[in-house]
DNA sequence: AAGTATAAATAAAACGTTTAAGCAACTTTT
DNA sequence: AAAAGTTGCTTAAACGTTTTATTTATACTT
């Protein structure tokens, strides 16, 4: 059996005070408590001596706060995401938050639950890298008056917080860094989701080709996040037959990038020589190629940062009204 | 405002019964409890009109249970705990557990720290993959009989559970790999860390080239966390000087292995022909080198469960006896 | 000397559950 | 018909905090 957990009152009855004596002091309050000196110090003394460690429960109950916030991430076994935790654990550290982390694998069902899981641990609020199907879910937060930010994603309709990164911004240079170097024929891979994010990206793409009266409709291939590596690979050997010649291919995220450069290598594909190619997100493999892969590097840590800034600000003041952050991100090739 | 939280309260007066009532209905122990079926009906009924959700703060309170474990892992940006997590949330779930992630950065003092943040929490029990110098913390928790259970790695002369991998017979036989492929002078690149699961891994290298009378002390190099990179770099620069020409490089962590592999590339050995490689754990990486390289490959699903499931069992009775579970890896070149 | 301000501490309620114990009102056993 | 058992529900305490309102003691004004 786990020993007896020592509460206020020991301490209270070791120092020979009230049990409110004691909370005002260990809550740093003694000044609008107006406590001695002398008993503070005995208080505190007391409590290390004990071993006091405070109920957190019977605080959260009495408080209706739990100094804690749920993070929902999409996959946490993708490497972007998993170091949004990392950062977003060590920012809410310093308000003196936890995080709990939990994963939906971009399933809707996954997420609802999740958010129910959380609202039962009585979160403060919510930092939620939100799956396609999963507006409904997030509207509920907010009719409900829950402090929440979107993270990566979003809802351009729903009236909430959200920090994301220019998408459209991001694919359009990144497009253009292959018109740059001579690229004519440019494919794009990119899942096939409604998320504002993704169609973002296919935007920048498009428009930047457009531009230079290069678009072509058949060389974008949408991907299915189920099946994935069929899809890809069916994909690339669509675009290895295509007239004229792919010479560019943009993969829209990290994921379809490591797919779809395994893929080419496989068929026997040079990169850049036969085909040049750009990513979107790094990925840990691309420090392993011979040749180097340019990518769009979104600003993970100032992201991290600012949905937890954002988060605060939204729990210290329940009203206030949603914050939407558009960072940019940048070309690993310049820097 | 957040729109106030219905309570047990609000149901049992909507009903017209006693909260005693609509707690036992909502606990499912109707039969115990004697409620007659329409009662509970109507409890449930109404409960969902009113869009109840319990208030686990209360309910942890009252039974000094959180219904949550809290996971702590040495790195999560590194893929092996990224899906370590992943599995531990899916299976902890089945239990009706949630789990709070934390992270230690390989940090004693921080893995210190987190242990409080999660007691503070109220958390059931702990898996913990334990940092270097944490021994000490570890043992305090048993003291206190707070069920905890070890993953990855264990300290020999604790009393507590520990799921880990027979990094020893692992290593051997990633070694006798290399040894079959006509490799003689086989170094070794591992941390320098006393954690069992390391030492472990160097004997079981050790001793399969001692074995055949080709163990060369001056072919392990000891690398340190903190300055991988360079110490990487150097070992490598230094073994590539060595007579007779190394042949063959057992990289003992994943993280080495990548940083190990890059820098072998950069000196322009060709893999395998001027060098063979083999490596404990997974890289990503891998997949897109031109050539195949054979890895130790961990159980981490089987892991995972296994270390839920014996965590539950300390939570469940806990003066269970601590269970340790030796499973073994395999090759991925065989499978 | 009486009144008033201030300092230092306390009593007690409240947060929302769970659950042991209790109490009627029946039903069965003796 | 009294005793014993069963059924169905309620009462009330307890979990450990925080915090408002209150009390007591002391110091300062007039």
């Amino acid at each position: 059996m786990k020993t007896k957990r020592v509460s206020i009152k020991d301490i209270a009855q070791k120092v020979g005070v009230s049990n409110a004596t004691v909370s005002l002091v260990l809550n740093g309050k003694e000044e609008e408590g107006r406590i001695r000196k002398e008993v503070a110090a005995k208080v505190l003394q007391a409590a290390k001596e004990l071993n006091y460690e405070p109920n957190n429960f019977a605080r959260g109950l009495r408080m209706g706060r739990s100094n804690t916030i749920g993070l929902i991430l999409a996959d946490i076994s993708n490497s972007f995401f998993a170091h949004i935790a990392f950062y977003i654990q060590e920012y809410a550290d310093e308000y003196g938050y936890s995080v709990i982390i939990t994963n939906t694998n971009e399933s809707g069902d996954k997420m609802g639950k999740m958010i129910n899981v959380l609202k039962s641990h009585q979160v403060d609020g919510f930092i939620i890298v939100p799956t396609e199907d999963g507006e409904e879910d997030i509207r509920e937060l907010i009719d409900q008056k829950t402090p929440v930010v979107l993270l990566d994603r979003y809802f351009p309709h729903l009236p909430v917080s959200h920090i994301v990164v220019n998408n459209y911004h991001a694919s359009f240079e990144a497009t253009n860094l292959l018109l740059d170097s001579e690229c004519q024929n440019i494919a794009l891979l990119i899942y096939n989701n409604k998320l504002a994010h993704m169609t973002d990206r296919e935007k920048g793409y498009r428009e930047a080709l457009v531009k230079r009266n290069y678009y072509k409709p058949e060389l974008v291939k949408k991907i299915t996040y189920n099946t994935i590596e069929e899809d890809i690979s069916t994909a690339i050997k669509s675009l290895l037959l295509e007239q004229p010649k792919v010479d560019g291919i943009f993969f829209a995220t990290n994921t379809i990038s490591a797919i779809g450069i395994k893929e080419l290598l496989k068929q026997h594909v040079r990169i850049p020589e036969d085909i040049k190619v750009v990513c979107f997100d790094k990925n840990e493999a691309f420090d392993f190629m011979p040749f180097q892969i340019p990518y769009v590097q979104q600003p993970i840590q100032e992201m991290s940062r600012k949905s937890v800034d954002i988060l605060m600000e939204q729990i210290k003041q329940s009203s206030a009204i949603p914050t939407t952050m558009e960072m940019f991100a940048s070309m690993s090739n310049k820097s």
